[in-house]
DNA sequence: GTGCAATTGCACAACACTGTGCAATGTACG
DNA sequence: CGTACATTGCACAGTGTTGTGCAATTGCAC
């Protein structure tokens, strides 16, 4: 069992792989699922998800690596050569979102400070990312709210919570939720709505 | 010791609220702060607590039962004969941020669905009154957004988080931020920027 | 089918936390 | 002062969790 972490056997790989996906489904559904429960629900003996990954802070931080690899790779994709920083953020949030919804569990447990220490530190170039751009759009005028651009960040953030809950709740159908993502996120970047909606509905009739 | 609960020595009375206070605290920090963090932080023992709340259930229950009348009562103080939902939600919004902390505490909780039952239950009625007044703006036209009331009603709650965290991060100064958040809530609703500064500024100047 | 890696099934030790019991100590109040 | 009550300082049982060790067993691949 020791050499299982030298070689690439499939099998080892293939159970590596749906612990991962169990760990997430199960995480987000309790953020404090112990090593125990995520083993059964991947159907898999608690000695064996110890054979993969040496501590439940190495389980829990090779997730969030990923997650922010996901969302970082896509955002970056999405605003290539957007000059507008509108339709950058429609862009950004689009294609964020169901990379968002899917990995929602690490931003709810980078609120929470105690889980993994180093959540907020690996997310902050994104972050950065983000800042940059609402700031360009206050300076162009695209935007205008009494608040800094790094505030705004939060807001951004905040927002797609905001809206991830309400389709949890039944609120809001799951196919339309992106587009609802960002128009909230515009409008609270201070952009009229229709303009918001317009611009939305071009953008994502353009993919 | 038994007597305890019976008798209101005043003693007894201001280590339990003390115990109240620092409870709240350092949930505030750590959601899952343990019966002795909490007494260590109050200056007390672990078995005093217990002397005062039969079990960590309880007490919890008490701080969020405090908190739920506290910010019941601001709002509704603080809306009461306002006709303009506009207004009505400004007032409420820089009414209900200075108690907004213990708010955080409770969705904190909330959203750990392990911690307390019930905890949706008892602040459901509050979050009620926030999605009709949304429901009204909405139906007047004074607010403007895709998103159905109740999801409205999510951002409106989110818009506090992103405030908050953007005064943690020093990033806001905190006598601005009650009018700021005002201003975030207001827009996230599709309330034009100016308009919604405007108001805040005449509402927090009447006051 | 043989062999080798992965997985399993226990059995640990260590730790942290909850809730309770009880005797000893402190302290306010008449 | 003395009484009544609050607080302390243990000690305890019960529970749940993490991480590790090791022998037995399974299953893939060649």
């Amino acid at each position: 069992m020791a050499a299982m972490t030298t070689g690439n056997t499939s099998r080892a790989d293939a159970n590596r792989r749906r612990i991962l996906d169990v760990a997430l489904a199960e995480l987000l559904r309790d953020p404090d699922a112990s090593m125990d429960q995520i083993a059964r629900a991947a159907g898999v003996v608690r000695r064996t998800v110890y054979g993969h990954f040496p501590s439940r802070e190495a389980l829990v931080g090779t997730l969030v690596d990923e997650a922010v690899a996901a969302l970082a790779e896509a955002d970056a994709g999405a605003r290539d050569g957007v000059a507008d920083p509108a339709e950058a953020v429609a862009r950004s949030v689009l294609a964020l979102w169901p990379i968002a919804d899917r990995y929602r569990l690490l931003i709810a447990l980078a609120q929470r400070t105690v889980t993994v220490q180093g959540i907020r530190e690996r997310l902050a170039p994104l972050r950065e990312t983000q800042v940059r751009l609402l700031r360009d759009g206050l300076e162009q005028g695209v935007f205008s709210s009494p608040l800094p651009a790094p505030a705004l960040g939060f807001v951004h953030e905040q927002m797609l919570f905001a809206v991830m809950e309400a389709v949890n709740d039944g609120l809001l159908a799951a196919e339309e939720a992106g587009r609802s993502a960002t128009v909230a996120v515009l409008s609270a970047a201070g952009v009229p709505v229709t303009l918001a909606t317009e611009l939305v509905a071009e953008v994502s009739a353009r993919t």
